[in-house]
DNA sequence: CCACTCTGTAAAGTGTGCTTTACAGTAAAG
DNA sequence: CTTTACTGTAAAGCACACTTTACAGAGTGG
């Protein structure tokens, strides 16, 4: 699954660890997502859009059925 | 995490096992979703909003954050 | 040169999302 | 009474989301 996350973080002027501290998980995790090694679960997911403040949507892209 | 899978499949006039075809996993997850014993993943999210034609936050809420 | 920040990556461990198989209970329909 | 459809639940197993610790490389600033 296709994300954002870099561009917005790196927009907002955040460094993966202030991302990390704000949605409450390793600066590891931020890393894995950015780079695609795996999606976050949906709690993480809802953190993330709510700290961009924006929809899951605008951040995550399922990027054609399956 | 809440959700209104149940209302949504029930007014939909879907079972269990249809829902489950529809998004491509075993009934028991269905249901093992909508009795809240655990939350789906990020992707079945995604299958299930796109089901119902609606927003991942029209079907799920995090409830007050952590 | 040295310190500091940021990023990438690896290994081992925990918890959970989801699977399959299987059985029990309820309700409607013959 | 028997069958059929739907739901609830349990156990065992696999995959992965996330953790901690740890190390390496690039860039910046003293």
């Amino acid at each position: 699954m296709k994300n954002n996350l870099r561009e917005r973080r790196e927009q907002a002027g955040e460094s993966q660890g202030d991302l990390a501290v704000a949605v409450d998980v390793s600066r590891q995790s931020i890393n894995a997502i950015e780079r695609g090694r795996y999606d976050p679960s949906l709690e993480l997911a809802f953190k993330l859009a709510r700290h961009y403040d924006c929809a899951i949507e605008a951040i995550f892209d399922p990027e054609l059925a399956d």
